[in-house]
DNA sequence: CTACCGATTGACT
DNA sequence: GTCAATCGGTAGA
């Protein structure tokens, strides 16, 4: 029996919660339809000397969500689609895990719905992709995730070993590049941006 | 109010 | 690898 993730776990330094939620499961409850995989891929944006944090000029409207308590989710917009975060740290310590691939487990049908493709490998990798694959949207920012019977993490279900993590910079973004904040599982196919082997 | 632009994706060379 | 569609957030006039 899989057991939700507790509050203290996700009040804790980024990079730590970042590197323990690979192979935790996130999962979507919508109209008694369950969705849900294993995380595959992560990033961390840190509280302190990290440009690329969406909290590094202070707190506005959007990014409100990343100073409150840990825990909550942390959802935004960008180019016409959302992501998702996890919040992490203390209360007003602006600091997150953007969740940027998972591996399908439940629901598989449902999500090749919302997302209009038959490709397995494309329903849930890359952060937008992700948040329409598990119905995940603006209404979501801010959600408590412990305690939630819509939207949380546990622990993973016995399953394959799931490999090797390593860490590499992060997608997109403009400043911090070459910081390696970005984990994921170095031989998992639903892990987005992969390098050839 | 306008102007710029991004933690993306999908199509294309 | 390149490129542009897309639109809400943000800063500035």
């Amino acid at each position: 029996m899989a057991a939700p993730v507790s509050r203290g776990f996700f009040e804790r330094d980024a990079l730590e919660v970042a590197r323990d939620l690979l192979g935790k499961r996130l999962t979507r409850m919508t109209g008694g339809n369950l969705t849900a995989g294993r995380i595959v891929e992560v990033e961390a944006y840190r509280a302190h000397d990290d440009p690329a944090n969406h909290a590094h000029r202070g707190q506005t409207r959007r990014n409100a969500s990343m100073f409150g308590p840990p825990g909550h989710a942390y959802v935004y917009s960008i180019h016409a689609r959302f992501c998702f975060n996890v919040v992490t740290e203390p209360t007003g310590v602006p600091s997150a895990v953007l969740i940027r691939a998972v591996e399908p487990s439940d629901g598989q049908s449902l999500m090749h719905a919302r997302r209009r493709t038959d490709d397995p490998l494309n329903l849930a990798r890359g952060p937008a992709r992700l948040c329409e694959a598990f119905e995940i949207d603006r209404t979501l920012d801010g959600h408590d995730l412990v305690g939630s019977d819509q939207l949380w993490i546990d622990t993973e279900l016995p399953a394959t070993d799931p490999g090797e993590i390593v860490a590499a910079r992060r997608i997109g973004v403009s400043s911090a590049k070459d910081l390696p904040l970005r984990f994921f599982y170095a031989d998992n196919p639903y892990v987005s941006h992969r390098r050839k082997r």
